[in-house]
DNA sequence: ATGGTCGGAACCCGA
């Protein structure tokens, strides 16, 4: 048995229907982890997805943010909001629980503040959510569990993940403050899927509407799916859809897709 | 190259 898990900001919902209709079609996933939605819960597109076999988790708003968790699974513990988070009124955060083929899990969908310039009130505020979100995971970890998060992180963990680290050093998205809290969630018990797999490949998630940036693969990798370590043992696939990205009207980010099978205990 | 392009809202803001 085989579970497919994908993570993607989509930059509005109502915008990149067709392009989620496609990218179901074509992939098939289990679940998927949605960012960006930029529609309030109750005008998402749910008519539109209702020939499809997903139970819908949606934790809208309007403007701006708005998560969603889309699941063959039907969940049986939904959460919007996670403790202590500095920014609570902003829709950046849903957690759903399954019993799946590997098990029985947890996923969260994340959207994690951009930051705007560095040093900013929005920067420090993004220092401040990783902060408690980090709280957060650590005190969710159970041994019996796994944990997936599937998130626009907003931060390129290493050197690798960016087209020209000393270019972008210093810039928002890729300081040493922000790593520094990306990096603490890696380095304590939490696994990064696509970089275990390919731990050289110099591939990006997002490249910037403006400037060619698609063209010249001036791209940062900032959306990831990171799991507990117990979960590691299943994970057999894990790629970045750059297909997706070079549509006609995409989306600025890539969707990150990840694989499990299950393993005999 | 302190620009550039999107999406959603109301002609600017956030990314």
């Amino acid at each position: 048995m085989s579970l497919k898990i994908v993570t993607w900001n989509v930059n509005s919902i109502k915008m990149r229907l067709q392009h989620l209709l496609e990218f179901i079609e074509s992939n098939d996933p289990d679940i998927i982890c949605l960012q960006e939605l930029k529609c309030e819960t109750d005008k998402f597109p749910s008519d539109e997805l209702s020939h499809l076999p997903y139970n819908l988790y949606i934790h809208g708003q309007k403007t701006y943010n708005g998560v969603a968790i889309l699941s063959k699974i039907p969940a049986d513990e939904i959460k919007n909001n996670f403790d202590k988070n500095p920014i609570p009124d902003q829709a950046r955060f849903i957690e759903c629980s399954f019993l799946t083929s590997i098990g029985y899990i947890r996923v969260i969908s994340l959207y994690a503040p951009n930051g705007g310039e560095v040093g900013s009130d929005k920067f420090i505020n993004k220092l401040k959510f990783y902060d408690a979100f980090t709280d957060y995971i650590q005190s969710a970890k159970s041994f019996e569990e796994q944990l997936f998060i599937g998130s626009d992180f907003n931060i390129a963990p290493y050197d690798i993940d960016v087209y020209n680290p000393a270019k972008l050093q210093d810039t928002t998205c890729f300081t040493y403050e922000e790593q520094k809290k990306l990096r603490t969630i890696l380095n304590s018990g939490f696994v990064d899927n696509f970089r275990i797999l390919h731990p050289t490949k110099n591939e990006f998630s997002w490249w910037d509407y403006r400037a060619g940036a698609l063209e010249q693969n001036m791209g940062m990798r900032i959306d990831s799916i990171i799991s507990t370590s117990n979960a590691v043992a299943h994970l057999v696939d894990c790629k970045i859809d750059y297909h997706t990205r070079t549509k006609d009207k995409p989306s600025d980010h890539a969707p990150v897709i990840a694989e499990y099978h299950n393993i005999s205990q």
